[in-house]
DNA sequence: GTCTATATGGGGATAGAC
DNA sequence: GTCTATCCCCATATAGAC
């Protein structure tokens, strides 16, 4: 049984990701832990420290899952660079994964961790940002060297775009059903994921065949100004 | 001149974009709006309607823009489709332009605009939603002309995923200068519009037809399932 | 480590004079 | 329409017994 910390960690998972931060109280949060009020401010010292906390331990797992894939990619292809299809894959597909601790529902993290790019309340503690460095150093040169005809700053650009498209669909998928008059299914995890993969790899090479859109050729792209 | 009314839509438009909904209280918005308290709940009856009116305010200013620049376009295109960079400019380039009335800070309502797909507190009123239905009857049609190759429900899942990557543009474009160690200035408005347009455009496209996207030796695209 | 009880403060909303 | 004063609730956080 998950003793007093971890239940909290738990349950607060869920409801942040169901409900947002602000709009859950720490009643709430014990309440649905079974665990008396104070025993947050014991274990966590502050509401704002229990989701820091929660943030890095997702944060963690989720990143080991990353790695773990991108390494099995690598072993795969050997020298040669593993195709940014996988690459995205190694990145997405975990956040999609993630349990929590509840077998039931799948995506309390992923839901949360949607939110986060927009929540101010989370600071980067020390830990988390080492995590991300080590994720960094990890895919960094991956990407680079399958994507070979796109310039840093176009790979920062993409990425950061990638990550909105990733975050929202974490975050606000039942949109997609009432905006497609239940034509697509956000609940079909591996659709899901086909379609975003493809949607960001297009994204990620965009252009980079053969024409790099600097000045100078228009190329197909004219811009009438 | 702006009357209370106007003032306190200005404020809390502000307001919002920058702290978030739960963080800023009326009592914030009162002062900086120079008006009295009670003046919130005369003119707007609660703080959720009052959030309300901001978008449908701002929605509605949006999509006047998007539908003025599409009836260029397709003026311009005569009988033609409008090709899809164009679509997604006249979709996207208006919310970075939208300046609320507060002429020094161009960015509050794409802020805001950015945050309320994951703000559970905006519920779509009336007004909105014929809104939005017309805007969905202009645009749907020319994309569908734009994009032959692309089939219904993938034209959801893409745009879909598109407004995920612009809402965290508008969001959270401080994040991307941090992660880019200063390569990339999201400040630069036309830069970013061209770079998300880009991105937006190529996981529009992605696999349909022939013509596009020869990555070279990764250009193995599997379809079909 | 866990509980009860409480401190302390801020929030949204309103009544009613002007 | 605007203001003052206030109601009342609910939040986080803590003190101190067990």
């Amino acid at each position: 049984m998950a003793d007093t910390k971890d239940s909290i960690l738990n349950a607060s998972e869920r409801l942040f990701a169901e409900r947002g931060f602000d709009a859950v109280s720490l009643r709430a949060i014990t309440t649905a832990a079974g665990v008396n009020l104070a025993a947050v401010n014991y274990h966590f010292h502050s509401k704002k420290q229990l989701l820091q906390a929660l943030f890095t331990r997702g944060v963690q797992k989720l990143n080991r899952k990353r790695i773990a894939l991108l390494d099995a990619y690598e072993a795969e292809h050997g020298k040669g660079p593993v195709p940014v299809e996988k690459l995205v894959r190694a990145i997405i597909e975990p956040m999609f994964d993630i349990t929590g601790s509840l077998s039931k529902d799948s995506k309390t993290f992923s839901m949360l961790l949607g939110r986060m790019y927009s929540t101010p309340e989370v600071r980067l503690d020390p830990a988390m940002l080492s995590d991300i460095e080590n994720f960094g150093k990890r895919f960094e040169p991956a990407l680079r060297r399958a994507l070979p005809g796109v310039v840093p700053e176009d790979l920062y650009w993409r990425s950061f775009f990638a990550i909105g498209a990733t975050a929202h669909t974490l975050a606000s998928s039942q949109l997609l059903q009432n905006l497609s008059y239940g034509l697509c299914n956000p609940d079909d995890r591996e659709t899901t994921l086909k379609k975003l993969t493809a949607f960001i790899v297009a994204g990620l090479k965009a252009g980079s065949g053969i024409k790099q859109k600097k000045a100078g050729k228009t190329g197909t792209n004219r811009r009438g100004k």
